[in-house]
DNA sequence: GTCAACTAGTCATATATATGAATTGTCTTG
DNA sequence: CAAGACAATTCATATATATGACTAGTTGAC
């Protein structure tokens, strides 16, 4: 008898394969953000299942920020907010409330590519495409970033028009190619300026540099992005949260 | 009527006070690690409210990390394993799977003293103690760490024999003090060495200098340490986990 | 004495139900 | 047309209950 579960192992309990086939479908696009998700009522019967049960599989999701409850008005798909990064890197105000600028974001390089060795170990693949961003504050250039996303997930990324892209790629990544980022690993080490990444930071070739290397994950947990950064030292900052 | 809880706002759900009853009991070493809480069943009957109500409240607990269910046998407590911080800021093997070496600690100072600025900022208080220490690598001094803790919450620290201290003081703050360490935050950033820095850690001044400054927060989320870690920038590595 | 079987206690899963609170759209009324 | 009353929908809280799985200690047979 199908019970409408995605084929996940029978031996599961039913929230947990209820959790999976949601995350499945989110993972799938069949759902878009800040839309509403059939209600907890409507899946318990779509699925056999209790609203109890409904409710267990959903409260997981909200935990791992997939979803989102409005009382009242349902449950909404919610890209995860990796907003600001560069927020998380440098100050933004100098030492007293001085207005904050707003980070800007120039790409220059954007072309299929081989991987890097560390890229491709991380990613499982050589066949990538790449990315060169340069992020500025207040037109001082702070962060000069490649980016390596496996080309078969992005099939098309390298001819998107520019105005597909803002200030963030993780928006486009979902709503072009359906991949949501839910996870992240960052790496800080130590690190002097190469003469390329020197000329776009503006500083000298040699200087003290942070390196920020990340590992993206989609929602199945399957790397879809290694990426990069660099910036002076100088006034480098990195926040992290740990419990 | 009593119904046992500790005394919060009555308007809020059952489960939150019971949550934050539970949270005050652990805070105040009702129980001990390692040791079962009451049943599910006991604490509905002790605070009359159903499992379902129990169980949601501990569920939260659970996913703070303050406690660990154990199918059949019980929930203990937990003291959060905030385990192994050098592992978390240097590499442990050299590129093969080298054998890794223990990570040591050497107290060099233990004393009552004036917080500087930023510590007093964090703690709230310029009253402190002020502990001094070199955590080691395989006789490789690595890190070179300045702790302050507000001497209120931690009265007879300075006098506690040295046989009290493990590699890790979290265990300690809790065992001899009650202190229970939730979360913490973590700020890296660059900088050079001074001469005493440079010296214990047998570098020269001016070299350059990885810094972490993390504060950390108890159960009822007030600040419990502030402590500023310095090492080689060379080799130096900050792992974090984002989502 | 040893080891297997049993048992009591505990958390894990699942259902059914009731009531409250918040939102959203509809309908009535002036 | 506008504003307020109303109703339907949805999530939030809470209870009661049943069954299964796992643990740890006890009992009993050999």
């Amino acid at each position: 008898m199908s019970t409408g579960f995605a084929t996940t192992d029978e031996r599961l309990p039913a929230y947990v394969r209820l959790r999976d086939t949601l995350t499945a479908r989110i993972a799938a696009g069949d759902w878009t953000p800040d839309q509403p998700i059939p209600s907890e009522a409507r899946l318990a019967r779509e699925f056999d299942v209790s609203v109890g049960t409904v409710r267990k599989a959903v409260d997981g999701l909200v935990g791992e920020g997939l979803l989102e409850r409005r009382q009242g008005s349902g449950t909404y798909m919610r890209a995860p907010s990796f907003n600001a990064t560069l927020f998380r890197f440098f100050p933004m105000r100098g030492s007293e409330g001085a207005p904050l600028s707003i980070p800007q974001s120039q790409m220059i390089l954007r072309t299929p590519a081989e991987a890097p060795t560390e890229a491709a170990a991380a990613l499982g693949t050589g066949e990538v495409i790449k990315i060169v961003r340069l992020r500025s504050l207040s037109d001082q250039p702070v962060l000069f970033e490649e980016i390596y996303i496996p080309r078969t997930r992005f099939v098309g990324f390298e001819t998107l028009p520019d105005t597909a892209f803002g200030p963030l790629l993780y928006p486009t990544y979902f709503e072009h190619f359906g991949v949501l980022v839910k996870r992240a690993t960052d790496e800080v080490s130590f690190g002097r300026a190469s003469v390329t990444v020197a000329q776009q930071l503006r500083i000298a070739a040699g200087d003290p540099l942070a390196v920020i290397c990340r590992t993206a994950f989609d929602v199945e947990d399957k790397p879809v992005e290694w990426r990069i950064a660099s910036g002076s030292a100088e006034g480098f900052r990195y926040r992290s949260e740990i419990s």
